[in-house]
DNA sequence: ATTCATGTTTGATCTAAGTCAAAGCGCGTG
DNA sequence: CACGCGCTTTGACTTAGATCAAACATGAAT
């Protein structure tokens, strides 16, 4: 955990869900309740259930939502890349499991500080409106990828979707030879699929085999094609709404 | 398309949106751009892709959200429910289909003097924001079930989660012999599910061969033990968020 | 009453993905 | 350097659910 005022450069919520009409005195209530956490790869930062009294922007690495039964059976419901929010504005207590995928640094506010401001500061809420619109329309393309497409177009669409929004923040991967790091494990990726993580290795083999991707170490991935990646996904074209 | 004035008072968005906290004026405003429309069971609402220029409510009936796959493939994203929200301001084009599952009346407004008055009057945003948080649960519960349930588990929990909305608007089922209104077709469930409607046949028969639920007629719903078909759902307890 | 259309059930078979099991591969540590 | 640990790959086999196909209801229209 750590306290870096340098680090606001690269706060989301300031940058994006705040400063960009923020009036000076309203930068410094939410200056006044923030905080940095980091926690390294694989630890969890909340669990379901757990009182929350946070809320937070991913500043960099990648954290996991997920839904555990108890019978074991994991579904990864939520995937935070950097600029994403995690929490819930009234909520005291946590809905899913959070675990940090990568290493992974938080913009931490206090929740009940934070809903005092958005209540005082209407475009705040406007933003996280906006947020969360977004990432319903990514719950509902993941509805989409888990109850009706095959294993292969599930990775292949994962992948599309990683190499959008990490590899290119911005930038569309319409290129010849995206690169991107592969954050998650074949676990990870198949609670997030709807798959074993056998499924996973096989369907990445045979995605390698046939030249539509290839791995650099265990965690690099180059996309030589990404239209030729794009058509294995199932989606009509450029698809995948994914915010 | 109907035009009743008397009907305000079942209107969800006036009466959750906005009227809790609403001014005359703002009343006013919204009466201005309000209008009522009606579906017959069956009837598309909207294409996705079509420009969409109104947000509704539903006052009554079901409306089904879905995205399909070229081939034909087609995954539910949203059962829209008596006072849902329909629609995404800001947003010009419709993202998916939306169809009445049965008889449906929506409370429509005016997608830009909606915006406008929404932009004026905070409290609608956080009443918007508080519903999308709420379907975004929602959406995180169903990817649960798309990714990790069996077919018995997926047809327990739609069951249960439709007892709670549907028969029950406010109390819980756990009384015995709860009985709903099933709106929906084995298809529709399948589409629901991620299943096949083949599928959806035969495990309601399995349920019903073993008393977990009966069936009067083909729409009628009657769950003698809500608990025990609760203890399907593959869920720890009283389970789904579900809205 | 007969026909037709739409939805549902049930059966027989097939297959994609799961399960179980055993190596393999880095990589950090003693 | 060898050991062990976490992750991945690959193989052999099983199975839940899909697919294909054929009745079976129900109700509206003729």
């Amino acid at each position: 955990m750590t306290f870096d005022p340098k680090d606001c450069g690269t706060c989301p919520i300031r940058h994006r869900a705040v400063c960009a009409r923020c009036e000076n005195d309203e930068l410094e209530q939410l200056e006044a309740v923030k905080f940095y956490r980091s926690f390294e790869a694989g630890q969890p930062v909340i669990w379901s259930g757990d009182t929350m009294d946070f809320v937070a922007s991913v500043v960099s690495g990648v954290a996991s939502l997920s839904q555990a039964m108890e019978d074991g059976r994991t579904q990864m419901v939520g995937l935070l890349l950097p600029s994403d929010f995690l929490g819930r504005p009234g909520r005291e207590f946590a809905a899913y499991d959070v675990v940090a995928v990568s290493n992974l640094t938080l913009c931490c506010f206090r929740r009940k500080p934070f809903e005092k401001l958005m209540s005082q500061t209407p475009h705040i809420g406007h933003r996280l409106l906006e947020m969360t619109l977004d990432e319903l329309d990514s719950a509902r393309e993941w509805m989409l990828i888990l109850g009706r497409k095959t294993a292969r177009e599930k990775i292949a669409s994962l992948l599309a979707i990683l190499a959008r929004r990490e590899a290119s923040l911005g930038l569309r991967p319409q290129a010849k030879d995206t690169v991107f790091e592969l954050p998650l494990t074949r676990e990870a990726m198949a609670d997030y699929l709807g798959l074993t993580l056998e499924t996973v290795s096989r369907q990445i083999s045979a995605l390698k085999r046939e030249g539509l991707i290839q791995l650099e170490g265990k965690r690099q991935v180059i996309i030589p094609d990404y239209a030729a990646l794009l058509a294995q996904t199932g989606d009509d074209c450029d698809g995948a709404i994914m915010s």
